[in-house]
DNA sequence: TATTTTGTTTTGTTTTTCTAATTTTTTAAA
DNA sequence: TTTAAAAAATTAGAAAAACAAAACAAAATA
């Protein structure tokens, strides 16, 4: 049976409860938007990546691909998704927004990540800096033994958003600019 | 629109890929315990809060208690849980592991795990602290606002687990010892 | 060309998840 | 104390999620 030390229970602890506001997170804007769960995450990840494969999505969310296609099929029957078979490799459904479903997230309530970004967005710049480096720092942890973690590459459509950083050891760390 | 900088784009990015690496660490391990996701979460929070009350469960994993008392019937049909009344409260239900359920729990594969926790532990003991105390602080950050998770005092039996470390701003932090 | 691989869908089944209503027990009020 | 309200769990019923297995078409490879 393999010791594990205080620090780390507390890491799982912690992580746990960031599992657990996610959750709760994701299943009160799903309710007031009117979808389930499921529906309402494969929207936002279709948002950030669209157009997007039905299959990378279902990678995405480790789903497989029947339950995939069965969540869009629904989506698409409310009009808030479009499905079309891509031109130049005609086995792939490609997914987009509609703009039905584009106004529904934005108009999605984000008033508690509005506070939470609110309050990242008090701390000093080196402090957000160092979080950022520390929850990399445990991504990479976890992220590198994973098999079905490692083929992914960017997520979230990087080139419109934002740029990895790459996790650093606290002791690599220097002064940063705010890089926006 | 609020503005969003690349700082915390890159965390929320960050923190979506721990989500996707630990839902797949789930789905996994409930495929070869063979059981459903759903069930496996369960057993995993019954295991660290042993004895607890069915809308205690419900409430950790954001279910209801009709979601919540259906897979612990299915648990219990295979043996793996017991349900008994409250002697105090008999409105409530109690829920524990049975042998056969610890069993499971400890024949699952746990080398994942064993690996993060291996390369977590190969760290510097000050650099743990650091970790921790940064994800802590990011719990705090989301978990204050978050009004169903307020309620929630601890997670885990923590009693017989660990001590939970407040969560410190890194300029208050000083050198730790080994707490175990 | 024939074969294999890849991407998606279909089919069929189990499980999850919810809401609404019901039962039992506890707590609080009159 | 009796009654009313609240709390904990279950039941019933229905939509959706999730999966495996099989089928299908398109693309890649031998």
């Amino acid at each position: 049976m393999p010791f594990k030390s205080d620090t780390y229970k507390n890491l799982l602890i912690a992580l746990r409860q960031i599992l657990k506001v996610t959750a709760s997170q994701s299943k009160r804007l799903a309710k007031e938007t009117g979808l389930s769960t499921a529906q309402f995450i494969t929207m936002q990840t279709i948002e950030s990546n669209s157009p997007v494969s039905a299959g990378t999505l279902a990678r995405e969310l480790n789903l497989k691909q029947a339950t995939m296609t069965a969540v869009l099929i629904r989506l698409e029957e409310r009009g808030l998704i479009t499905r079309t078979r891509d031109a130049s490799d005609k086995r792939r459904v490609l997914v987009s927004l509609t703009n039905e479903g584009s106004a529904m997230l934005e108009a999605a309530p984000t008033a508690l990540q509005n506070r939470i970004e609110d309050r990242f967005a008090a701390l000093e710049n080196w402090e957000q800096h160092q979080l950022l480096a520390s929850i990399q720092r445990v991504v990479k942890l976890m992220d590198a033994e994973d098999p079905e973690a490692a083929p992914l590459l960017e997520f979230g459509n990087l080139s419109t958003t934002a740029t990895i950083v790459q996790a650093n050891t606290a002791d690599e760390q220097e002064a940063w600019d705010s890089p926006s």
